[in-house]
DNA sequence: AGCACGCCGACT
DNA sequence: GTCGGCGTGCTC
């Protein structure tokens, strides 16, 4: 019986079932799987003085075995339902909110994210607020010895001595700091602290506290009428500084409270000054949160709604229609590069918000430049929240509340933007909906368009995909009547598509053309610099070259913890891992048979600049990549500068394709649109259509027209003849042919289960052990399972650790899941520590 | 995930 | 013997 030291009846006591983040564990389904509680929640009781707040949708912290943890309230029940009746019920510790922090829809909506992406309702909950909303724990570490005693412990244990020597000097310290200190890993300190603990040498504190939040700044005013304080600055003769305050605040123009520290900046005084004008109670000291603000609103000029073309305007007719009339509805906004969706999006938005409901846009993070968002501040100003990473925990955490308060209808930002606690959401955006950066890759694995559709199923919204190449898995459903197909087929006004031209690199060859660029290009580009227009050229990859080699015995550089070659980087001259970022320096004899003919090949965006500056002098020339700039504004400089046309020649990966307008670039050049067409992955030509499309979207955005030139060995390839003539429904419908017969995605769901470790046996052996499982229960209750593996992941290990995969289909997702939750209980008795197992649900790439 | 417990080889 | 490494199990 448990025993509350609140004395009330046994009637009284109030439970509550709280969600922690952790793990999920898989055992939980081998018996009964739907009528078992499939997520992990814990009861507690709850204090009486938590009863008034303690509501469901609350953050709570609750004792949890010997630490202490952060998790939600779930539910209120009036029993305890717990599987084992000796349990004594702890109590919550703390109530962090007063105000539920989850609606009952976020609620709704991460418990089906955890069943869906399989990770466990607490982390699915976690992952929907920023991390400055969440509590931080922290524990600290104190000697509890007397110093003799420390002494005493002599120097058996090396660590331990340390440790015991470290605290003596420093006092209290975090296992963080003590690991800084020590140069030793976190992990290794868990050991010997615990046997510090164990002989009661050293005591834990541990405080679990809320992260960052709000910050307050301090402003002064006057405490007294101004006469008041004009005659008794008279009286402050022999205190020269306090009368200096004084005149500047009373010699203000407008009488408000100013900040401290401008106030000392502009007087040249310090805190002690005013505080014995506060004791004086001649001003006043007031300190008020401050409110993060990100955008310089003042900085951008207001736009009024622009004038819709016909499709535009049939779209957002469409649209309108079924805001007006409050149905769950998705639309499929498929528009040409340039076709003005966002201006679509926009008004689509004013009319939600003269519903008196809210939006949510959701764009890609690396397409969030201020360009985007200044659209949206533009036309909404105050009423936008931006969120994306680039912020501050404390910007981030400030956005947040203003969401939650109420004050702004309109969130703009990357993939978690989805959970933002809008009021009354009537309509989420998706832009470029086809982008796999939707997808989250760590647990919980989820799709924020697929997150999407499900919040507004849950919320009665609507939601606009909008693509100018949708993803198969959309385009197929608007096809099925799931979602409301809306075309926009044009540019706006009368601004024309470039024309894009393929050249065959094999001819190239043939023609004893040995540079990267084909004639067509050259002269292309040549015909650019003499016209003072601005050419882009895009090519997908970093560095220099790609790999290294030994001409004499094919000895080829490789990464000693990956499975791939190193990327030689000439900025540096140095090898890199794209992987796990290791490095070293280039070699010029090869180490495995000491002969000097190393051979550079596989092109990279690195060298595509040396040969422009080699073939085209004098041109200005710049590469933009991950590599090429440093610090935060490096790269808005770098297109700054280019829309400035100080720039003629841009060169880039994939960070120039995406969502960049500049009207003066009339040739864009793809170096070869061949690298993401030979990867392994069922969506290779899907990818290379979209980027072939989006890159070619760059070029002749405004009346002067435009051209793109693709480089390629493939030149009679699907996704690059039908990226040629823009043609998005040719390139689809041959696609989902493919995707028929190959019975992947839409046609089928598709999972992936990765196993990983740094022992390849082990890795190998415990991948057969599961597919045994996996046989075991196909053949029982799920013949039509289709699984595919173990095989080793293409890549086959990456930061020392070996990667065998398995890829998992079905046609009906819910039977993927249900046999995916039985075989995997079953192997998790087996498995062991040493091997992740990593599921994913509808991968974006079998990589 | 943390954290303790308990089993086993290596060395004061 | 003990130290410390490592695998296993539990947490309302």
């Amino acid at each position: 019986m448990p025993v509350d030291n609140d004395k009330c009846l046994d009637n009284d006591i109030q439970y509550a079932e709280v969600a922690l983040p952790l793990p999920l564990d898989l055992k939980r389904y081998v018996v009964a799987p739907t009528e078992h509680r499939l997520q992990p929640t814990y009861t507690y009781i709850i204090p009486s003085h938590f009863l008034a707040i303690a509501q469901v949708g609350c953050r709570v912290i609750a004792p949890f075995g010997n630490s202490t943890r952060e998790g939600v309230i779930v539910g209120r029940p009036s029993e305890p339902n717990l599987p084992d009746t000796s349990i004594q019920l702890k109590k919550i510790t703390d109530c962090l909110d007063e105000k539920p922090t989850f609606s009952s829809s976020m609620l709704q909506l991460t418990h089906w994210m955890a069943e869906y992406y399989l990770s466990s309702w607490g982390e699915a909950l976690m992952a929907t607020v920023p991390g400055a909303v969440r509590s931080q724990q922290k524990r600290t570490y104190k000697l509890k010895a007397d110093p003799e005693a420390v002494a005493k412990f002599g120097s058996r244990a090396k660590l331990q001595r340390q440790i015991l020597d470290l605290l003596q000097e420093e006092g209290n310290l975090t296992r963080t700091q003590i690991s800084r200190r020590l140069r030793k890993a976190e992990s290794a300190l868990r050991a010997p602290l615990a046997k510090l603990l164990g002989q009661d040498l050293i005591m834990v504190m541990a405080k679990i506290r809320p992260k960052s939040q709000t910050q307050y700044e301090t402003v002064i005013g006057l405490a007294q009428p101004l006469e008041v304080i004009q005659v008794e600055a008279q009286q402050l003769k022999n205190a020269p500084k306090q009368v200096e305050v004084l005149n500047f605040l009373t010699n203000q123009e407008v009488n408000l409270p100013i900040l401290q520290s401008l106030l000392t900046r502009q007087v040249g005084c310090n805190l002690s000054t005013l505080r014995s004008l506060e004791k004086k109670e001649l001003i006043r000291l007031r300190s008020q949160q401050i409110v993060r603000n990100p955008l310089s609103l003042e900085s951008v000029p207001t736009t009024e709604p622009l004038k819709l073309n016909e499709a535009q305007a049939h779209a957002l007719t469409a649209i309108n229609r079924v805001l007006e009339d409050g149905l769950v509805t998705t639309f499929l906004l498929h528009g040409v590069t340039g076709s003005g969706k966002t201006e679509v999006y926009m008004q689509a938005i004013t009319k939600i918000l003269s519903l008196g409901r809210s939006a949510i846009v959701l764009v890609p993070e690396i397409s969030l430049t201020p360009q985007t968002v200044s659209r949206f501040v533009g036309r909404f100003g105050q009423q936008v929240a931006v969120l994306h990473s680039r912020l501050s925990d404390g910007e981030r955490y400030d956005q947040w509340q203003r969401i939650r308060e109420g004050k702004t209808q309109i969130v703009v930002g990357a993939r978690s933007a989805v959970f933002a606690p809008l009021n009354n959401l009537g309509l989420i955006v998706i832009d470029e909906e086809h982008e796999t950066s939707y997808k989250q890759e760590t647990s919980p694995r989820y799709n924020a368009r697929e997150v999407a559709i499900k919040r507004a199923e849950i919320q009665g919204c609507v939601v606009i995909l909008g693509s100018a190449t949708p993803s198969l898995e959309s385009y197929y459903r608007a096809e099925q009547q799931t979602y409301q197909l809306l075309s926009i087929p044009n540019r706006v006004s009368t601004i024309k598509m470039p024309t894009v031209k393929i050249v065959d690199m094999r001819h190239e060859l043939k023609r004893g053309n040995r540079t990267i660029f084909s004639k067509p290009m050259h002269s292309g580009i040549v015909d650019r610099l003499q016209k003072r227009e601005q050419v882009m050229l895009f090519l997908n990859r970093r560095g220099h070259s790609s790999y290294v080699f030994c001409r004499e015995c094919g000895y080829v550089e490789r990464c000693q913890d990956c499975d791939v070659s190193m990327t030689f980087h000439f900025d540096t001259k140095r090898l890199l891992c794209h992987h796990c970022a290791q490095e070293r320096p280039t070699v010029d004899q090869c180490p495995a048979c000491g002969s000097i003919y190393i051979r550079y090949f596989g092109l990279g965006t690195e060298k595509v600049e040396q040969e422009v500056i080699k073939i085209f002098p004098n041109a200005r020339a710049k590469r933009m990549d991950a590599d090429s700039t440093s610090g935060k504004d490096g790269h808005q400089r770098i297109l700054d500068a280019f829309r400035e046309q100080r720039i003629d020649i841009l060169i880039g990966t994939q960070m120039i394709a995406k969502g960049l307008d500049f009207p003066n670039v009339t040739l864009v050049g793809v170096i070869t649109a061949d690298t993401s067409l030979n990867l392994p992955d069922f969506r290779s030509a899907e990818r290379t259509f979209n980027l072939l499309t989006q890159v070619g979207g760059r070029s002749g955005r405004s009346q002067s027209g435009g051209e793109v030139i693709i480089q390629t060995y493939l030149p009679t390839h699907d996704s690059i003849k039908t990226a040629q003539h823009h043609d998005y429904v040719g390139f689809y419908q041959r696609e989902i042919g493919y995707r028929h017969d190959l019975r992947y995605p839409p046609f089928t769901y598709v999972a992936t289960v990765l196993l990983r470790g740094l022992e390849e046996k082990e890795v190998i052996e415990t991948a057969h052990y599961l597919s045994e499982v996996f046989i075991r229960f196909q053949s029982d209750a799920f013949p039509k399972i289709e699984i595919r593996g173990p095989v080793p992941a293409p890549l086959s290990k990456i930061k020392n650790r070996y990667r065998w995969h398995f890829l998992l289909r079905h046609t009906d997702n819910c039977k993927l899941r249900d046999y995916l939750k039985q075989t995997l209980s079953h192997y998790a008795g087996y498995r062991s520590r040493q091997i992740d197992l990593i599921v994913d649900i509808d991968p974006v790439s079998t990589l």
